[in-house]
DNA sequence: CAGGCGCCCATAACACTGTTATGTTCAATC
DNA sequence: GATTGAACATAACAGTGTTATGGGCGCCTG
């Protein structure tokens, strides 16, 4: 019982992650409806039993799914290189684009409730806001360093947030029209946005 | 065999609506999960084999629901009264949000993949674009009558529809603080894409 | 080194889902 | 009133997530 020699096969964190890695391929593979109990424990040559022996359930294996696209997301934004302030915001909201177009099943788990019985659990929720909050400082950034008006930083985010969220999800969904690519639409709504932060109007004009 | 002489219950079409009826009580009051066909055939006190006679199968049943939230969302946009250019456009934002935040259950169907065995049919996607036209033309006003800068108005209202459903989205997800309230987050958002439809800068400020 | 304990696993089952083949029952017609 | 045909309930099929039941293997103990 020395804590290292429990288990018949090997080690139980290989075997958890061998799980998550069948699970991330037959996601992005053949998408959420595909991704069954069954179908994954035939992947990893076992029964379903040994899924229960390694996750509490189903959820429990969605929820590190979730995280997963999360923390590449969080990845992809922490990769793009500190410019001048405005820029800047604009290479994250197109950095957040590709990771969501280059795995929009990901996206999907993480923004849409497209397995009924998957609900993202308190703690993956938290987790979730780190990227975010890359966002939030760029926005910050444009305050303090006077090149968008002052105001609530962490709101302009989460409004600039919904923005490319809303975007994304409606192409992903396929409400866009395929005569404008999204990137070129996701830049034309981006710059909107700074020239809105840019020079803010009197609050009542007609 | 005259035509109206074939049910032995009653009219086809009534019962039509009160399997409709039935399922749009159920999506609301327990959610997209709860809406089975056993139950949904409970509610009308029959067996599963009659829902089969009235609809092709349960996408066909979606479907309907599907067009109802579009046909509520387009006749909510329609009764907007027409007022100034850009607050009229101002108007039509905070009527969806209205619209789908009373009837979020519905708002699900519409945007999201909550139910596996439901992809809306190619009509319905058209359908489902009338509302757009209603905010595409609000937009083309505001060109025409020189308060927004000129371009390609429906790529606009693509835009504002994209930021429209990315803050309503994030916010019945639960992304969204609830330090602000929804309505006065889509107000900011709202006057940041006017300030910046009013007003755009020069392509490439730092 | 033999014994036995304990964990791991596969099989099969339960309760549920959408869907449908099999009979039965009722209503309209001849 | 008998017949025909459509509408119906029942029960089943193939799936789903999940779990109770046992068999089999490895490791510690005597």
């Amino acid at each position: 019982m020395s804590a290292a020699t429990r288990s018949r096969t090997s080690d139980p964190l290989e075997a958890r992650r061998a799980i998550l890695d069948q699970a991330s391929q037959l996601l992005a593979e053949s998408g959420p409806e595909a991704l069954t109990m069954r179908k994954l424990s035939q992947r990893i040559g076992a029964s379903t039993i040994v899924l229960y022996r390694h996750f509490r359930d189903k959820q429990a294996i969605l929820d590190e799914l979730y995280l997963e696209g999360f923390e590449r997301l969080r990845a992809d934004l922490a990769r793009v290189p500190l410019s001048d302030p405005l820029p800047y915001v604009m290479d994250l909201g197109r950095a957040y684009r590709r990771c969501a177009i280059a795995n929009p099943t990901y996206y999907q788990v993480m923004f849409t409730r497209c397995i009924a019985e998957f609900d993202p659990s308190p703690e993956s929720r938290e987790v979730s806001k780190q990227s975010f909050l890359i966002l939030a400082g760029a926005v910050q950034r444009c305050m303090d360093l006077g090149v968008a008006a002052r105001g609530d930083a962490a709101q302009i985010a989460h409004i600039l947030w919904g923005t490319l969220h809303g975007l994304i999800s409606l192409e992903l969904f396929g409400y866009m029209p395929p005569s404008v690519s999204g990137e070129a639409r996701l830049e034309h709504a981006l710059t909107i946005m700074r020239d809105g932060l840019v020079s803010p109007l009197s609050p009542n004009i007609p």
